[in-house]
RNA sequence: GGGCAAUUAGCUCAGUCGGUUAGAGCGCCUGCCUCACAUGCAGGAGGUCGAUGGUUCGAGUCCAUUAUUGCCCACCA
């Protein structure tokens, strides 16, 4: 059979795809019988197109229930994907404000029905994505946090929370985002330092002619001042508490009162407040009796309140207050302030803190048993150090803002009854008030927080609150794989909800992988441009190559710095498998039949390979469980590159070639051994190159065969784990490689066969060297061997040291004398360098004394190694004296 | 103001329980179009493991201090 000397993605991709999903390979029932492993997918945001950071995070996914499949589980990758109401309503707005329109031109209804239409758009992209990628979802349950489903698990909590008093209405200071025109929670705010000032506003005391200086770094805020602070124990302004101030530009009396809250050292020590604009504010305020005074509409702009300052903008109005108090001889002096602002994280506007009415969760007794189930080990972060992040916010958690004042997402189902004022919260939309029967009602305006919904996700996509076949069996979750930025946002919220209506905790393992960074460490983003698109790099190099490279870049607990680079250096290992597979198919022969392999017929490299294979099952193995996916990954590439094609392949040619009867066992071994290596190690790349092996499993599968994609994950077999024959290998690379090093330092070009002497006293590796002649031959560039354990060099020889033997390449004219003084000086000193340091070991009695035996008897045997091989070495330098 | 992480070859990174000559990929240098692959083969150069101190027979690895960088959190106006 012979395959084209390249691999061609692209249409291995496609069909490959076309037939699992025909073949619904990817479905994991219920009633099938196996172990359950379940990942629910972070579900993408429906707001355009994968990034690579979605690329990543799928890959893993993918290689985490491709593995599991192979293993015989009831493998379920749950995907879906979230309606991200701010996110997606941004984006919405900004197509419509292309269009010169805005939402309210529209109308909630329309506008409700023109995100719908981005969003079949959006997750159409979203899902071939996902394909593209390889993905091996079972997109029959596939789930949007919209749908009927998961909008009534969203009541269900939503009621039931309600009625055991854990989600209340509130009336006070939330972060206030005047570009979307929406609360957001504490975490939806990004802090960001900014180079600000500190006004530093003179406030004339009332009825006389002395003032007071406070500082802000908000002056307009002064318009809804309704009070001045100082702490009880600031000795200069003991007297003037309790007196009243005038406001200015506004003219009004406000008290001095005093309070703890206030900082003695900072500014003035005299703080301005106001209540309705600030949290500490409010806070005094409450203590106080303050009144709170709301001096911005909700758009940012100054409202009826600001007098004067009606219709501005915030930022305006702070000009014109600083400009106008300036006039007034009021300003005192302005300083250089760095200080944190606060964004919204969906728009970038600054936020306003801002005084409404909000829909909360009371947090706190969630969070305690959320805390405790990763403290006993319920829930395992990897890598460990994540949980201290964790525990850090949960520890200090606050109450959670859930209404938005959005019009995509889940509508807050609370009526309000206009008769007599009754609340009603059901899971399904009531028709009358539940207190006076008043068919009088409205439903709450807003939406919850899209990450209400998306807490819920690993049960309510089983099927939560039916008790389903699905729930029962994928519940808890093996494990969520995320980045760390949204553990907050997502990651405690699912674990808080999970064990709150489902008693147990959504997942057991939660792995967190790195994000993805550009060549110089900034993260990828849009506006920088320097975003790598999965999609473009699939194309360019094949999505095996893209995922390999993933996965060899997924090392726990750091970013990954991502370039095009490495992309294209796997798809030649992609290349390098194809290479292989073909050189196999080409040798094997019509008539090849693969069978168990019969140990008695195995040779020496042969037994080698198969306890390497074995060796990389385990670390392969080893890897997925750890999440340790870069090792799995490289030791899958160093096997099948640097010892199966290196060294295997090249020994074979020797066997495959030699047409002589003697030889057809030997080939004949040789082509089962080739053959076996082959299949397992297709399997074992699978869950990282799942088309490039389905490719290739096509055509080296038993007839009745299924897709590798099913097939039995493989297992190291004790039978095959040969260390004596792996030594002897060993010993063996070592000549080829020491006859190879002189030819290379010596420049011999490869097609001037050498003669070798190998000198040594050890008849067991005479016999090695002799029975391996033909390879070492072969591999090394040599056309005679001899084997003489009194050979007396000339001084035209090259040499080489190892262990108990002396290699002695005669170069008759050939023979570069410097270089090869050179190059035994620099064996020299290394081997001079080695003995020292472990001759100052053993004489150390501190060492003999306290080193374990076996530690102590590795340093005697490199003492004599060392000494022995020194000893040779002179003697070849001596030549050259 | 707290907390976390990183610092190893020119670049990007591995390095398990403290114990062979600290590894890989890319890049670089030399020689090869050898009948699977030039997306290849062979050879080579390149490191006082950020700094200082400590523990230990022994430290890239453990501890302390410190420097630099990055990130997260935080209601001081």
């Amino acid at each position: 059979m012979e395959l084209p000397s390249s691999y061609d993605p692209k249409q291995a991709e496609d069909k490959w795809y076309r037939l699992w999903e025909q073949g619904n390979y990817f479905h994991a029932g219920e009633d099938d019988g196996k172990e359950p492993y379940c990942i629910v997918i972070p579900p993408p945001n429906v707001t355009g197109t994968l990034h690579i950071g979605h690329a990543l995070n799928n890959t893993l996914q993918d290689i985490l229930t491709r593995w599991q499949r192979m293993m015989g589980k009831s493998a379920l990758w749950m995907p879906g994907m979230d309606h991200a109401g701010i996110a997606t309503q941004n984006v919405v707005e900004r197509l419509l404000k292309e269009e010169g329109k805005s939402k309210d031109d529209l109308g909630r209804e329309a506008f409700e029905k023109r995100v719908w239409e981005w969003k079949e758009h959006s997750g159409g992209q979203i899902q071939n994505q996902l394909r593209r990628l390889g993905s091996s979802c079972d997109w029959e349950r596939e789930r949007f946090t919209l749908d009927k489903g998961l909008s009534r698990a969203v009541h269900t909590v939503f009621a039931s929370l309600y009625k055991e008093g854990l989600i209340y209405q509130g009336y006070r200071i939330i972060n206030w985002c005047p570009r979307c025109e929406t609360a957001l929670s504490d975490i939806e705010t990004e802090y960001q330092d900014l180079e600000g000032h500190l006004w530093h506003i003179r406030y004339p005391l009332a009825g006389s002619k002395d003032s007071i200086v406070v500082a802000t770094t908000r002056p307009e805020t002064m318009l809804g001042d309704t009070g001045v602070a100082v702490n009880p124990d600031d000795e200069r302004y003991k007297d003037i508490v309790g007196k009243m101030v005038i406001l200015p530009l506004m003219n009004r009396q406000i008290p001095i009162f005093a309070d703890h809250f206030v900082d003695k050292e900072f500014g003035t020590g005299l703080v301005k407040v106001t209540p309705a604009h600030d949290p500490n504010d409010f806070d005094m305020g409450k203590r106080h009796g303050l009144e709170e005074i709301n001096i911005l509409h909700k758009n940012g702009f100054i409202n009826e309140n600001g007098g004067p300052y009606k219709n501005l903008s915030r930022f305006d109005a702070r000009k014109k207050v600083v400009e106008d108090l300036e006039k007034l001889g009021l300003l005192v002096k302005i300083e250089k302030h760095q200080h944190a602002v606060g964004h919204c994280y969906r728009c970038r506007t600054i936020i306003e803190p801002y005084l409404s009415k909000q829909w909360f969760v009371k947090i706190q007794p969630l969070a305690d048993a959320a805390i405790q189930a990763v403290e006993v080990g319920k829930i395992r972060f990897v890598p460990k150090s994540w949980e201290k992040t964790y525990f850090e916010w949960m520890r200090n958690i606050r109450d959670w803002c859930i209404s938005r004042q959005l019009w995509w997402g889940h509508r807050i189902p609370a009526f309000y009854c206009d008769d007599c004022g009754h609340i009603t919260v059901q899971v399904e939309d009531p028709m009358e008030c539940e207190k006076c029967k008043s068919k009088n009602i409205r439903q709450d305006n807003d939406v919850l927080d899209t990450w209400f919904s998306s807490g819920l996700w690993p049960f309510s996509t089983l099927g939560w609150p039916d008790k389903t076949p699905a729930l029962d069996k994928y519940y808890p979750t093996s494990v969520l794989v995320t980045a760390f930025d949204i553990i907050f946002f997502w990651v405690a919220r699912m674990i808080m909800l999970g064990l709150k209506f489902m008693g147990d905790v959504p997942f057991r393992d939660v792995y967190i992988h790195a994000l993805i960074r550009d060549e110089q460490g900034a993260k990828m983003s849009k506006s920088k441009g320097n975003v790598i698109d999965p999609l473009i790099m699939m194309e360019q190099y094949g999505t095996d190559a893209l995922r390999f490279t993933l996965a060899m870049l997924a090392a726990q607990g750091r970013d990954i710095i991502l370039s095009e680079k490495r992309i294209e250096g796997y798809r030649t290992f992609c290349n390098k498998i194809w290479n292989a597979t073909r050189f196999i198919l080409m040798n094997l022969g019509d008539d090849f039949t693969h069978r168990e392999l019969v140990p008695d017929e195995l040779e020496v490299f042969d037994r080698w390979i198969l306890h390497r294979l074995n060796e990389t099952i385990r670390d392969v193995q080893r890897g997925f469980e750890e999440y340790k996916f870069n090792d799995s990954a490289h030791a899958m590439y160093t096997f099948w590159w640097h010892e199966f094609c290196d060294w295997y392949i090249e020994l074979t040619k020797q066997r495959l070639y030699a047409k002589d009867a003697e030889n057809a066992r030997s080939s004949e071994t040789a082509k089962q051994v080739l053959f076996h290596i082959l299949r397992k190690s297709i399997q074992l790349l699978h869950p990282f190159m799942p088309f490039i092996t389905e490719e290739i499993w096509d055509k080296i599968k038993d007839r009745n065969e299924d897709l590798v994609l099913v097939s039995k994950w493989p297992a190291p077999r004790g039978e095959f784990d040969f260390v004596k024959e792996s030594e002897e290998t060993a010993l063996f690379q070592e000549f080829v490689y020491r006859i190879r090093n002189i030819r290379g330092e010596m420049n011999i070009p490869p097609d001037k066969k050498a003669a070798v002497v190998f000198k040594t006293g050890s008849e067991k590796l005479a016999a090695i060297i002799q029975r391996e002649e033909v390879h070492i031959k072969a591999l090394a560039k040599v056309d005679t061997i001899a084997i003489d354990a009194n050979y007396t060099p000339a001084s035209t020889d090259a040499s080489a040291v190892i262990n108990d033997v002396e290699i002695f390449i005669p170069l008759k004219g050939l023979i570069d004398f410097d270089k090869e003084r050179a190059r035994i000086d620099k064996e020299i000193v290394r081997a001079r360098a080695e003995l020292e340091k472990v001759e100052k070991k053993l004489s150390n009695e501190n060492f003999t004394g306290k080193a374990p035996a076996d530690v102590i008897e590795n340093e005697k045997t490199k003492l004599s190694d060392y000494t022995e091989m020194l000893q040779k070495l002179e003697q070849s330098r001596a030549k050259f004296n």
